[in-house]
DNA sequence: AGCACGCCGACT
DNA sequence: GTCGGCGTGCTC
């Protein structure tokens, strides 16, 4: 009897397609197929398999069975749970899982070698060849050496002066070596890396939170963690997550000084040869630690014993575009289905996992001490009502002053301020008028260095106007706020011999140029950095003792759910780089609201307290972790249409007890690229499966024409 | 996601 | 008169 094979194919396809096997084909659960669809014959995985009584209509026949790797039980499971949770499209994360199995696979190298026959005549490019091909290289390698075109290297091969030798590459990892000693441990690590032994001593699901201040060496503890479930079982994979590529070397460096081998790495910068490399590797249990980005959860593991989320409670964990997940979530999901354990970590993590560890969900693990002698900096606040700063400018005297006594005994100040660029705002004097992209009701931000107005939102570009485009005054354009390229040119203007640089994307805008700037603070070469998140996350500054933040009120201001967790965390981190060898640093906090719980909390180093206050008001409000948020994002470029589609939408919500739905209302961001934006809320109890009730609304409409839209579960941008 | 089918502008 | 623009709809 013919079976029937549902195809899961990587498309935004809301369920797989059944296709009959051909005779003898045997396929089995996860394996990889080619199959027609339409006119082409696509890619898929086999999700299901079932006999083919009672199929009442004609189905096309799997074309062939593909040479890659099945896809394990649990991978599988996992996509399709992904999907159904973020309410997208099965196929949408089938894609990302797919992602390096796509990807051509790492050409063997080449090489040229002399073969001791003399050519028959020796041009000058000839001879500059074969000088250049005694040392090796691949064949275009010797051509650019030589300075000649591959024409010359070739007719010397064809000749048979040289020849090629083709080196399969070693596509394989080494295996982690568990016999190193790890790092030197103080007793605070110490007893956290035994709790986690004491946990993984049990297999199966199991979450902990490694709760530690900046500093405290929870990298060398969950090392621990990693060694220990690695010898346990000589087939046991480990997934270690970052927020950040910026952040992996640092990582992968490590790792492979504590288990003696490169660990598999996985983010969107990875070469695509390398990715299928370690996507290959990862399925075959040949790759057993992978050091990677939110997507690495989708990798084929087949023994998953162990994912470690640093830095849990970064922002950066959740993917705001295409499917739209939370990678933090996801992981502990995923680690359900494969029966591994969790170790969350983070100086700060979210009110969520604090939660699930107060009530015992997760193990809470704290480490307190700092790493060797470091202590933790003293934080003040600085009243702006009091002591503001000067008209147009944005340090204040307090802080100026404290720059001066730091750059006087030779040590280095951080001047944190999350704003790129020179100002977030241009405006017309002579009308008003704000400057703004085309199409789109952001602001224009002012860069300098490059002369620029800057959509930060949809990377739209200009040069800074003479006139006003809408008026057409001249010189009435006036810069309004402060970015980090303003704090530079008024600290330049304090300390005309300092050595100041900015850090941002802007300056910072790849990894090796980000890499420079670090490497300069770390020697000293750089007395002020004035610097955006980009520099506030994990680096070590040994002669910084200095932080200002300039305006700590900053990312309270857009008032969403997360706003003052957001801002407790950020500028908790960003004060926790000062002072971190034998010099005690102090953080100076600028403020306009020093009453604020955010404000009270940092000064008085009392995490707990407000942890506590903000979950109540949660509580309260009904708000995560104790309820369900959901979003519902529509666009489109006519706001007529767009309006009536919002109320048929409206119209079509489920009732359902414990939800309610909010909207539609304008979106923040209420006109982008063109198309006009509308945002439903929807707000439920714990107990309600919003994911479900989400899919349900979805499928009573139907956007119409060039409508789109977008579900976000659990959202954390609420433009 | 592709790819085809289907109705309105500037060219051989 | 066509070639082609991308809006709309379908793919087991």
């Amino acid at each position: 009897m013919t079976r029937i094979a549902s195809v899961l194919l990587p498309l935004p396809l809301p369920e797989a397609f059944d296709y009959a096997e051909p005779e003898g084909m045997n396929l089995v659960l996860g394996d990889a197929v080619a199959v027609p669809l339409g006119p082409r014959i696509v890619r898929g995985i086999v999700a299901d398999l079932r006999d083919g009584a009672g199929v009442n209509r004609p189905l096309k026949l799997v074309a062939e069975r593909l040479e890659d790797p099945a896809i394990p039980a649990g991978a599988l499971a996992f996509v399709l749970w992904a999907a159904r949770y973020s309410v997208a499209a099965p196929g949408q994360a089938l894609a990302i899982a797919l992602r390096g199995a796509r990807a051509p696979r790492p050409r063997p190298e080449k090489s040229l070698a002399l073969t001791g026959i003399q050519p028959a005549r020796v041009t000058p490019a000839r001879a500059r060849v074969l000088e250049a091909a005694a040392s090796g290289g691949s064949p275009s390698e010797v051509a650019r050496r030589a300075g000649v075109s591959a024409g010359v290297v070739k007719s010397l091969v064809d000749e048979g002066v040289l020849t090629v030798e083709v080196r399969p590459l070693d596509l394989s990892f080494d295996p982690p070596d568990t016999g190193l000693a790890g790092a030197a441990l103080n007793p605070s690590q110490q007893a956290a890396a035994d709790a986690l032994r004491t946990m993984l001593a049990n297999d199966g699901f199991q979450v902990a939170l490694l709760d530690g201040v900046t500093g405290s060496g929870k990298t060398e503890v969950y090392l621990e963690a990693v060694a220990a479930v690695l010898s346990a079982d000589p087939n046991a994979q480990v997934l270690i997550m970052l927020p950040e590529i910026a952040l992996t070397q640092a990582v992968i460096a490590r790792v492979t000084a504590r288990f003696g081998a490169l660990p598999g790495e996985w983010h969107s910068d990875v070469a695509p040869a390398q990715r299928r490399r370690v996507w290959e590797a990862v399925a075959g249990g040949r790759c057993r630690i992978v050091v990677g980005a939110r997507s690495a959860l989708f990798l084929p593991f087949g023994d998953l014993k162990l994912i470690v989320v640093d830095e849990e409670h970064d922002s950066s964990y959740k993917q705001e575009e295409g499917f739209i997940y939370q990678a933090r979530d996801l992981a502990v999901a995923r680690a359900k289905i494969e029966g591994a354990a969790v170790v969350l970590a983070s100086a700060t993590p979210s009110l969520e996992s604090l939660r699930n560890a107060e009530t015992g969900r997760y193990k809470w693990l704290r480490l307190t001490a700092r790493h060797g002698v470091a202590r933790l900096p003293e934080m003040r606040l600085i009243d702006l009502r009091e002591t503001p700063p000067e008209a147009g400018r944005w340090l204040s005297p307090p802080l100026v002053a404290a720059m001066a006594e730091t750059y006087g005994r030779g040590e280095q100040s951080l001047l944190f301020l999350n704003r790129r660029g020179y100002a977030p705002l241009v405006l017309c004097k002579a009308c008003g008028e704000r400057l703004t992209a085309p199409d789109t009701d952001s602001w224009l931000v002012e860069h300098r260095y490059t002369g620029r107005l800057v959509c930060h939102l949809t990377g739209f570009s200009m040069p800074k106007p003479e006139v006003c485009p809408l008026c057409g005054a001249t010189g009435s354009l006036t810069s309004v706020g402060p970015g980090v390229e303003r704090v530079e040119e008024e600290a330049r203007g304090l300390f005309p011999d300092a050595r100041i640089a900015v850090f941002s994307s802007d300056t910072a805008y790849d990894p090796r140029e980000g890499r420079r700037l670090i490497e300069a603070m770390e020697v000293g070469d750089i007395d002020i950095l004035v610097a955006t998140q980009a520099a506030a996350k994990g680096h070590n500054f040994p002669n910084l003792t200095l932080v200002g933040v300039v305006d700590a009120d900053l990312g309270l201001r857009g008032g969403d759910l997360r706003a003052a967790e957001r801002t407790f965390q950020l500028l908790a981190q960003a004060a926790g780089r000062a002072g971190r060898m034998d010099r005690p640093g102090h953080a100076l906090l600028q403020t306009w609201a020093p009453d604020h719980a955010v404000m009270q909390a940092l000064a008085a180093q009392d995490r707990d307290t407000f942890v506590a206050a903000e979950l109540a008001e949660r509580e309260l409000a009904g708000l995560p972790p104790f309820g369900r948020l959901a979003a519902v994002i529509l666009s489109g470029p006519d706001a007529e249409a767009l309006e009536a589609f919002a109320r048929e939408m409206a119209q079509a919500a489920p009732n359902a007890s414990d939800v309610e739905v909010y909207g539609p209302a304008d979106a923040p961001l209420s006109l982008v690229r063109g198309r006009r934006r509308k945002r439903f809320l929807v707000r439920a109890d714990r107990s309600v499966d919003i994911s479900a009730y989400m899919a349900a609304w979805r499928a009573r409409v139907r956007p119409r024409g060039a409508i789109r839209l977008v579900i976000d579960i659990d959202p954390y941008s609420f433009l």
